[in-house]
DNA sequence: GTCTATAGAGAGATAGAC
DNA sequence: GTCTATCTCTCTATAGAC
């Protein structure tokens, strides 16, 4: 009974510190001292720092990379609205969770070798889902990973930028977090005029 | 005379080993062994780790967020000429040191107290750069943070989330760097369409 | 399951010989 | 300026009492 409690606590603290300090910046005292337990419980429950960070980080590659593929397989919907609701899924589940993006790519890229394998999009046929079928049939002259990188970064970089841009003394990123809401909307009609462009 | 080539062997170093693993996971051992010099010439020489990392970041920090500024104020180019300048800047610096975004990104978010003070884009007055200015009237509508997040977007985060796209068994990004080179001309094309766009 | 205590490795930094 | 040697501290992890 106790034992559940204990661990679960132990994990949301990890969560928490993992997310702020990343990996190496991390110590096993950080985590049990924010989880109010006894250092030794954590290796009791956990028996290795690499092993509770690796479970941190499987959960959060789940959420920002496996989140998006039920969308992207959705034969039932439009282009259009497929990114109406990729990019309205994606600034709801990041606005509560704001560093995921940053977290996820930068321990990726300080470890690849070590969490490719569990990278959610690998299941999947990226060319034949219906999101790429469709944009190839909108767009059959434009390298369906342009779209991809203008989608994702439209929606993805505010969050990994707002750090930088609320510290600055300027007034032009003022409450960025009612701007990426704003976003929701303009996403959508900004990839329309994307997906319109006479080059295609 | 060898003062001066030792010292700038474990400045190259310094940036080639904290540009891979950060900071924290970064040890001074590391640092005098990928320069070959014994491990005290490290702190004969810059006194600290904190000391030779704030050295390096200071270079990156002027490196990504210095580079945009003269472009910004240029009040003889047009706004189209501005967004071609400054996309072109930035992929070519960027493809030269391709972790940079990400590297600068992470360590702020990590200690934002530290580096705020030395952000290159506080000595501007944002708001009334060159810009600014002819993006606000164009696009009167539109708040210009908008605006900059998404040239920044589409711009900045292929290189970010390149690692992962590379580890990716798709053939989506295979080639991502060609990928990238092209953007040089399609990112002007879509952030005309975009500034065209019926909402503004 | 939870605690104290500590083993054992590794870190940043420096003293002092040359 | 450069070396060896080492101090001191902190880290992960575990042994063993309760």
């Amino acid at each position: 009974m106790t034992e559940i409690l204990t661990e679960e606590k132990i994990k949301e603290a990890a969560r928490i510190v993992f997310m702020e300090k990343g990996y190496a910046a991390t110590g096993m005292r950080d985590i049990a001292a924010k989880a109010g337990v006894n250092l030794s419980l954590v290796n009791y429950y956990f028996r290795s720092k690499r092993n509770i960070f690796n479970l941190i980080m499987t959960e959060k590659m789940q959420k920002i990379f496996g989140s998006i593929i039920p969308y992207m397989i959705d034969e039932t919907t439009s282009l259009e609205e497929k990114i109406k609701n990729i990019s309205t899924m994606y600034i709801n589940t990041i606005s509560e969770d704001p560093n995921l993006p940053l977290f996820v790519f930068s321990e990726i890229q300080k470890n690849p070798e070590e969490f490719a394998f569990l990278f959610p999009l690998k299941q999947i046929n990226f060319m034949e889902t219906s999101i790429i079928k469709q944009f190839k049939t909108r767009c059959p002259e434009i390298n369906p990973a342009h779209f991809m990188l203008n989608f994702l970064g439209m929606t993805i970089f505010p969050f990994i930028a707002a750090h930088l841009f609320s510290n600055m003394q300027t007034h032009i990123f003022d409450n960025i977090l009612s701007v990426i809401e704003e976003r929701k909307t303009l996403i959508p009609l900004w990839m329309n005029q994307i997906l319109d462009s006479p080059i295609n």
